[in-house]
DNA sequence: CCTCTATGTGACCACCCAGTCATATCTGCA
DNA sequence: TGCAGATATGACTGGGTGGTCACATAGAGG
């Protein structure tokens, strides 16, 4: 958490610092980052930092923490949305995409900091990677009990597949994803998890 | 490549430099990974390093040039199996978790190279993945113009899908991912893939 | 005007890194 | 034995980092 100082900061001035942190933190990953360089391209002094922060890990949990306030305000709306778990899936991805399209440094932080390591990071990252891996796990094994998921299939081996495409989509959301392409890939998906009436595995 | 210096060691102490280095950069990134501590455990001094190669860069590359010259010895009988292009893929991902469990430091490297980052490490490796790429996406055109494969599908998007599952499945070989969990995995691309007769998209 | 507290500062510290080089040692050959 | 070329060495350089601290400044209240 910022110390009080940090919010006691002229308006202009936390925001230039929340910039040019969100800058350096969406380029590189945690132990690539400059606090240096930061401060540098903030115009304010190395020492000033540490009145407004503990150190360099609690710019970036700060940082983090911001880009995915923001980000849950996009996505939570797909929890709302009517519909089996494929569309609820679309919604998520696709509001997942606009908030890559409209908050692009901040989509950026998000990305690299499942590549951050150093520190006790790497142990949050775990928990909060198998936090989100449970919700994931039980969402889908509702969807696979009311038969809207092929039931057949290894449960552990459909949220596999369903967890490695979606990182990789948003991965390169932007670059080669935009929203007719992400449509086609959960199409892929889509069809080789529905139920099939008749047609034997 | 490393000069004729490093040929003409005795045996011994060249593969404990080896041996070594394959334990470094199969822990760390190129970036990460620390000249001075392979040296240390080697028990050499750090200019003798530099008799044998030119940089970090150049020790790195063969190493990972190492790596890749064995794993390739698995992964090439896959393409003399018979069968359309499922049986081939899953004759490859079987070969590539074979050298995985009885080659682990050499395929810790091989994972860690795409994660690497520095130097001209970066055009190289987008390079070998382009490369890649490509030779893939022709043996996927080829499968669906015959057939095999939906060809309704987006061929871009099939790509991705087996791009993003196939390296999550590599990455964590070992681990997660056991033989059978390799073949729920695969099925249930495959069932998401394969050409179904009469049951309209 | 003085004082007290909050805030700003940048030189400085300890650490780690890749890479260099003058020097020492070894080895094989004459 | 003596010489020459190949090899080994580790102190050293320059550059980067996160973090510290004695000091400077500013502003508010008496």
């Amino acid at each position: 958490m910022p110390k009080p100082t940090f919010f006691n900061l002229p308006p202009e001035k936390r925001e230039a610092i929340e910039a040019q942190a969100i800058r350096e933190f969406g380029e590189n990953t945690f132990e690539r980052a400059s606090l240096s360089k930061i401060v540098e391209n903030c115009g304010i002094a190395k020492g000033s930092m540490y009145q407004y922060f503990e150190d360099k890990l609690d710019l970036y949990l700060y940082i983090v923490e911001l880009a995915y306030a923001e980000k849950r305000r996009y996505v939570e709306r797909a929890y709302a949305v009517p519909g089996d778990i494929f569309q609820v899936l679309e919604a998520y991805y696709r509001e997942s995409l606009r908030f890559a399209l409209e908050h692009p440094a901040l989509h950026k932080v998000a990305n690299k900091f499942w590549e951050s390591r150093g520190q006790h990071l790497d142990k949050t990252i775990d928990q909060v990677r198998a936090s989100r891996a449970s919700d994931f796990r039980a969402f889908l094994q509702d969807a696979m009990e009311s038969g809207v998921v092929n039931g057949e299939l290894d449960p552990e081996a459909v949220f596999f597949v369903y967890h490695a495409v979606g990182k990789a989509l948003i991965d390169q959301f932007g670059e080669k994803v935009d929203s007719t392409f992400l449509c086609c890939v959960l199409d892929v998906l889509k069809y080789g998890l529905r139920a099939r009436k008749g047609e034997p595995l």
